[in-house]
RNA sequence: GGGCCCGUAGCUCAGUGGUUAGAGCAGGGGACUCAUAAUCCCUUGGUCGGGGGUUCGACUCCCUCCGGGCCUACCA
């Protein structure tokens, strides 16, 4: 046997604002199935992955929630593990762009970058949300289509859905930020950028020579990107931005998520090896070690110019292979939250068994960049009659003939059956390594539509009725499960837990492709439990119904030019001026709250204790009972009056006061700061 | 407008120069009753999108037209 491989591989960061569905989990059983066929062959495979943390997506969606970023990703990390878990996706690291490990290799790349002098600084005009100094991307800002002869309204910033037109979100008309609804001011900040023509040489080569991407992407690259000279690649956001903070710039620069986001793969090995006591050096830097990146179509010239490029000028390996897949559609449309088709990963788990959905996507995935589509009733159909059918039939009819004898001593004359599969064993092995799952499948299932005729024949029920015949039955039984036991090896990528479960059946553990080799002869057989329940079509109509239903609940309000009532204003005047000098009098300060506590016997207070940083602690109390779930409040950012006398209360000393607006009760709104604030500023 | 891919039985697809074009599902008929109304046998069904060309020979190569999909449209 060749040596042993050792490969390193990943699958793209899930972005940190939402929850998996069911067009992530192509890739994420994808690159599994890869991952543990490598591994089956005696290969050395990991597999490793991370939530993309970072940028300004992740700082709205915390902000709505009243959380801060770092708890935000926390709750969505937590979220993606469950929802991977349920599948059967096992990485061996999954860990978060936002890590020590990753800023290390962030600034080391970085340190290259500049060393080699391929940074370049430049005014960027730009627009920020005038609420919270944030730069807004295209997507993040609404407004009327320049077009004079569309002006068709509520248009993202980077085209229009009317009529096509693509332009710059600065020449929107009524422009309106997505953050906070009010329109954006224009403003110019410095950016960093990468000079990628540097490495325009190295790209036209790398990507060219038809060892790392699949045709149609190296054309794509070619004809899009490598015919004309690659524009700078800017790489920085100004702050306040959530993500990493470029060394040397004072707090004033981050870097753009899709900077950090790739290292993140890095930064995900080092926590791996930093656990296992390994250098990660050796899978980055190792001569014999293969990198393999499973992304979809949408992200190809970041994983296949920028990422090379980068990893080029760090003396980093580059990648083996860039495995790149189509997106998925349901029923032959795109996924719809309107058709319930817009399935999350978790509500699919409520009703269906993930070893269907693994299954049915290994049956449609090929080699190459087409979309792949979900037909539920094709889905119910396949699944049923291929694995329920025709697979573990074939245990299910034969294994309990030989519960109490086991299998056969000798394996028997079969009529070259098991022989033929095992043959076939390099064949289904190269489809798997070239990602061309359904062919992999097409040929195991070819095993066994012959396996079902050959106990049609054999007929071991009848053999059963007479006892002369129980060496007879006995071998009948010891090929047909033998037959099934190879099905299952060569699908145990696929479907890990049948595997597990022949294992348990036939008291042998599946370790190794080479298994199918060799018949069993002569173990025990345990008694038959069923292995995977037919699908219901009613369990997939319900879970499409819930999917519809959650859809309509979290319809999210289109942010409303602003018309706001002079209702608060009426309710509360405004208090006679007051000068500078009475302003200052006031220290307010940022402050970030360390616990929150109910009162007992308190109707409208909470026990808060907030950090001014170090070790400054001031605890205090707020009438924000109604308003609030103490647990919403831990590690939030808010405005402390921290110079007010304190004062004696009934269930302890309070020192401040937390700055809210509202007439009180459940209408109080607290007071926060955005992003990059730091505990103990004062506020001026 | 450009790039890529696809168009084979009702459906999903296999088949890249060589016997009368295949499979699964669906449809029709039958068998069996071990098995999760699973299984097995037989069977209906295709002028391989249209046209032209290369070849002794094309679903398979070339050209062209038609139809569909994805990407892209001087943004990354």
């Amino acid at each position: 046997m060749s040596k042993a491989r050792k490969i390193l591989v990943t699958a793209a960061l899930p972005y940190a604002n939402g929850p998996i569905h069911l067009g992530h989990l192509v890739e994420y059983i994808q690159t599994d199935i890869w991952v543990r066929f490598q591994n089956l062959r005696g290969n050395r495979c990991i597999y490793i992955c991370a939530d993309d943390t970072h940028g300004t997506a992740i700082m709205k969606s915390a902000r709505q929630r009243g959380c801060t970023e770092e708890q935000f990703v926390a709750m969505m990390h937590d979220a993606h593990r469950r929802d991977f878990a349920g599948f059967d996706v096992e990485f061996d690291n999954y860990g978060s762009t936002n890590s020590p490990e990753n800023r290390e290799y962030c600034e080391e790349i970085w340190r290259a970058l500049q060393d080699k002098g391929l940074i370049a600084q430049r005014q960027v005009v730009e627009l920020f949300d005038s609420q919270t100094g944030e730069t807004l991307p295209d997507r993040f800002v609404k407004g009327t289509c320049p077009n004079p002869r569309c002006g068709a309204t509520d248009q993202y910033g980077d085209n229009c859905d009317r009529c096509g037109s693509t332009y710059s979100a600065i020449d929107l008309i009524d422009p309106i930020s997505t953050i906070s609804g009010t329109p954006p001011v224009k403003g110019e900040s410095e950016h960093f950028f990468v000079n990628i023509e540097a490495l325009h040489e190295f790209l036209d080569e790398w990507t060219q020579s038809g060892e790392h991407l699949q045709d149609e992407v190296a054309n794509y690259l070619k004809s899009h990107f490598l015919e004309a000279p690659l524009r700078d690649w800017d790489v920085s956001r100004p702050a306040p931005y959530f993500g990493f903070e470029i060394p040397g710039t004072h707090g004033r620069h981050y870097w753009y998520v899709w900077f950090d986001a790739p290292i993140g793969y890095m930064g995900s090995t080092r926590e791996w090896c930093k656990r296992r006591g390994e250098d990660s050096d050796e899978w980055w830097r190792g001569e014999s070690t293969e990198i393999h990146h499973f992304i979809g179509k949408d992200i190809q010239y970041f994983h296949c110019l920028f990422w090379p490029a980068m990893l080029r000028v760090a003396g980093f390996n580059l990648p083996d292979k860039v495995h790149i897949h189509g997106f998925l559609t349901v029923n032959g449309r795109k996924m719809s939250k309107r058709d319930g088709t817009f399935v999350m990963a978790a509500t699919y788990l409520k009703h269906l068994d993930p070893a269907a959905l693994r299954y049915y996507y290994a049956a449609k995935l090929g080699p190459r960049l087409d979309d792949i589509d979900m037909n539920l009733d094709e889905f119910v159909a396949k699944v049923n009659a291929d694995i329920v059918g025709k697979v573990v039939n074939l245990a299910s009819r034969t294994a309990k003939f030989v519960e109490s004898t086991g299998l056969s001593p000798v394996y028997p004359d079969d009529g070259g059956l098991f022989a033929q599969a095992a043959s076939v064993a390099d064949e289904i092995a190269a489809a798997y390594e070239s990602c061309d799952y359904n062919r992999a499948v097409r040929l195991v299932l070819e095993m066994a539509d012959r396996a079902n005729p050959y106990v049609e024949n054999a007929a071991p029920w009848s053999l059963k009725k007479d006892p002369g015949r129980a060496k007879e039955l006995q071998d009948v039984c010891t090929v047909a499960l033998n037959l099934f036991r190879q099905i299952a090896v060569y699908l145990s990528p696929v479907l890990p837990r049948l595997a597990k479960q022949t294992e348990e059946l036939l008291g042998q553990p599946i370790r190794h492709w080479d298994e199918v080799q060799t018949p069993l002869v002569g173990t025990p057989v345990a008694p038959f439990r069923h292995m995977m329940q037919r699908i219901d079509k009613k369990d997939v109509q319900a879970m499409i119904e819930e999917s519809r239903e959650s859809a309509l609940g979290a319809e999210s309000p289109k942010p409303q030019p602003l018309q706001d009532s002079d209702e608060a204003l009426k309710a509360e005047p405004l208090a006679p001026t007051c000068t500078i000098d009475d302003f200052t009098k006031v220290d307010l300060r940022i402050a970030r709250v360390v616990s929150a506590e109910h009162v007992p016997d308190a109707e409208k207070l909470l026990k808060l204790v907030l950090s001014l940083g170090g070790e400054e602690r001031r605890t205090v109390f707020a009438g924000i009972k109604k308003a609030y779930q103490p647990e919403q409040l831990v590690g939030r950012m808010v405005v402390m009056a921290a110079n007010l006398a304190p004062r004696k209360m009934k269930f302890g000393l309070s020192e401040g006061m937390v700055l809210a607006s509202g007439p009180g009760g459940a209408e109080v709104f607290l007071l926060g700061a955005d992003s990059g604030a730091k505990p103990g500023q004062r506020v001026h």
